[in-house]
Parts: structure tokens; C-alpha cells; sequence
DNA sequence: GCGACAG
DNA sequence: ATCTTGTCGC
């Protein structure tokens, strides 16, 4: 069931070049199955997030469990390794996905949904970092990109909860969604097992006061915490 | 061909 | 992404 699937571990294959990374992304992609989530029963997320040490020889993944509601953090997890793939727009699934899925296993709480710092379907192969780790899982995730990669958006009105669609022609990619009134919106689109208005609301949920989902914001706190050789805080 | 290009 | 403090404004 899952033997063609590219799962890093020993002995897994892993593309050696871009060219072979497309080709994975082209042929996983028809496994993303959007579905309808409802938000307001979502009880626990996860936030994910990569920080990289200047040279890049380095990166640290998070993941930072939450509850929805008082978005309190129930459990985080922490990997530190080096890239097996270069940066490549439109690839860089490639080097986060390691280590990114090591600390998702070593999770003990398995959460309802994941939440990507990155792209989910608004990706040129329709397959962002949301879409594979959400195909690799089998589990719901979407994606909440800082900025825009694919698609064109007309400015969303300046309130919270302002979107508009990020749409390449007539093929609708994402939202980009105003989480604060009078901020940048942020990027949002389906990865796997959702849909756009339920990763809407959901995203809506988890960013009462700034523009990142806060399990996103936790995760990149701590990654950067952990890179910068600092102890586990409870900030 | 040229520029732009998630993190 | 990363290098980095204070500061202006709601």
C-alpha cells in the first residue's frame, strides 16, 4: 500500500535531482484528496516549521501540538538534521519533509489536522509541502504561506477575515486570507483531507491576535530556540 | 528569452 | 530562510 511511496528512512529512495523531484511530485499529486473539514470540531492541531542555521548545513523541524480552542500547547517535538536536498522553489518539500515527518512520528498525540508553513495545492505541480506530508500521513493538513508563489489575488478588504481567491485562470489555488486587520494576508490552500473554507475558519481559529496560526508561530519559535542552542523554554 | 521564485 | 535593535504606532 505504501511500498511506492517516497518515505525518507534507510534504505528509501530519495530523488537525486530536480528533475526526478518533479517526478515524484507529479506522480503523488493525484493522491491529494480534498474533503470537507469542519472546523469548529477540530480539537488539535499541529504546527510545523523548519529554521536553518546561516550556512545552511543545518535545520531544525518542529512541531508544536495544540488545542484549538485555548490554544494551549500540549506536546512539541524536536529534529535536528542536514538537508538532502538543495532549495529549489518549488522543491523544498525535498529538504524539509525529513525531518519534518521524523518529528511528527515522534509525536504521541496524534492531531486532528497539520498545519504547513508553506504550500499546499497553490504550487506550480499542485503538490506543495502541505499536499505531501498530508498524502504521505494520510492525515488532514494544509498550508499558510507568508507569501505569494502561483496564482494571481486581488487585494482582500482590510478586516480580519477578508479573503479573496488566488486563482490561475479559472483553476482556484487558495485564499489569501487577512488574519489582522490592516496586515499582509497570509496564503492559505488545501493539503490533504480538507477544504478551502474549512482551512479558512480553521486558520481563523488559530490566529486571534497575530498573523500566523499560532501553532506555526510556536513552532518556528521553537526550531529557532533549538538552533540558536537555547534551552526548551516554557515561553 | 527574461524575470520571478514557498522556506 | 539567515544576518539584527530599537522604534514608531495602534
Amino acid at each position: 500500500m505504501s511500498g511506492d511511496l517516497i518515505v525518507p528512512g534507510v534504505g528509501d529512495p530519495w530523488p537525486a535531482d530536480p528533475e526526478a523531484a518533479r517526478a515524484v511530485q507529479e506522480r503523488l499529486a493525484g493522491r491529494v484528496r480534498p474533503e470537507a473539514l469542519e472546523a469548529d470540531a477540530v480539537s488539535v492541531v499541529a504546527g510545523l516549521d523548519v529554521t536553518y542555521a546561516v550556512d545552511e548545513e543545518r535545520l531544525v523541524a518542529a512541531a508544536v501540538v495544540m488545542t484549538a480552542d485555548t490554544l494551549e500547547v500540549v506536546e512539541t517535538s524536536v529534529v535536528t538534521a542536514r538537508p538532502r536536498f538543495p532549495y529549489v522553489p518549488g522543491l523544498f518539500a525535498f529538504r524539509e519533509l525529513p525531518p519534518l515527518l521524523e518529528a511528527v512520528d515522534r509525536l504521541r498525540v496524534r492531531p486532528d489536522v497539520y498545519v504547513c508553513d508553506g504550500y499546499g495545492l497553490a504550487h506550480p505541480r499542485r503538490f506543495g509541502l502541505a499536499c505531501h506530508l498530508g498524502v504521505l500521513l494520510d492525515r488532514p493538513a494544509l498550508g499558510v504561506a507568508k507569501s505569494a508563489f502561483v496564482g494571481r489575488t486581488e487585494a482582500p478588504a482590510a478586516q480580519r477575515g477578508a479573503w479573496s481567491e488566488l486563482r490561475e485562470g479559472e483553476e482556484v489555488l487558495g485564499r489569501a486570507l487577512r488574519t489582522r486587520e490592516g496586515v499582509k494576508p497570509v496564503y492559505v490552500s488545501v493539503g490533504h483531507r480538507v477544504d478551502l473554507e474549512g482551512a479558512t475558519r480553521l486558520v481563523l481559529r488559530l490566529t486571534p491576535r497575530y498573523r500566523l496560526p499560532e501553532p506555526i508561530r510556536r513552532a518556528d519559535q521553537l526550531s529557532r530556540g533549538v538552533l540558536a542552542g537555547r534551552t526548551a523554554s516554557s515561553g
